[in-house]
DNA sequence: GTTAAACCTTCCAATAATTGGAAGGTCAAG
DNA sequence: CTTGACCTTCCAATTATTGGAAGGTTTAAC
């Protein structure tokens, strides 16, 4: 199987298959007489562990620990609670974070008639020179464009 | 008043207030004769109002259109209306892409006994040759890091 | 037997927003 | 005049992912 089947197979573009093996997430493939990389069965197993744990929300990096836990028998399943545990609760945080922001807004939109007319309450609470409750800066520089870029890729977790 | 001022005035750190004039979001500053940057009063204004869109998760690209709407006195209160709608809309979307996650997630760790044994459904859940109902590629690349290193976000996943 | 499509390879760049640091100039107080 | 706290620019890293260029390989068709 080269990289392009192992993508297929597994979900994951080809370029990332590089990059994970690039990084050490994944093995170093075995290569063809000519340079191809080439995976079987194991390989692919892998892959799709990966991407169900990218589905789920974790970063490369608790994907690494995750790897190891799994790959190793003896593992406590202690371990991986306590990961996915906290991983848990920064998706819970975030969750938070974002409602908080999205009812503030929510607010401020309903407050808007938003016609032909320029004034605009959510501009004017952008720009009040006394609105600093309203947009708590939760003490943290905060980070959250929903670009959802171009919306294209994003992927997904279906909970039946 | 230098950067440094203007930073501690505005909320936003020396080194973004730079970076938003490279990016032209805000325009270049005066300097003094030696090259130091020189904020009024005005300048402020404008980079609280940054800080407080950007609280209000408003990507870069969002808040210079915002900032247009806001200089231009007869704008009609229908575009930031819209904007802010999307806005709200995709910030939704991301919430409940992430509580679907968080569900998920949270199932499997209630079925996790968590001690020193080492068999954990969590992995198991993860590696399972079938379980791509539980996450379900649903054909786009995912992208979610949950980090949340000082409250940072970005995530994603649809549902459907 | 050559050619073209569809692969593969590596390397470099860009994305978004932010931080970090180095190397060096400036300003105020001591 | 020195010290420390500023400021300047430039370059790099972060995170996960995509894009593209330049070039080699494989396969199938002609």
């Amino acid at each position: 199987m080269n990289i392009g089947q192992a993508s297929r197979a597994s979900g994951i573009s080809a370029k990332m298959i590089r990059y994970y093996e690039a990084i050490g997430l994944i093995p170093k493939a075995t290569r063809s007489y000519s340079g191809y990389r080439h995976y079987d069965e194991r390989d692919i197993h892998v892959l799709l562990f990966i991407n169900r744990a990218r589905a789920a929300g974790f970063s490369i990096a608790h994907i690494k620990k995750l790897l190891l836990l799994w790959q190793d028998r003896r593992r406590p399943a202690r371990e991986v609670k306590q990961l996915a545990t906290s991983h848990l609760k920064e998706l819970r945080e975030k969750i938070s974070e974002l409602q908080s922001i999205a009812e503030t807004l929510s607010q401020l939109i309903g407050h808007c008639r938003g016609d032909d007319r320029p004034d605009c309450p959510i501009l004017d609470t952008l720009s009040d020179k006394d609105a600093t409750q309203e947009f708590a800066e939760t003490s943290k520089p905060n980070r959250l464009h929903s670009s959802v870029r171009q919306s294209s890729s994003k992927q997904c977790v279906k909970t039946k």
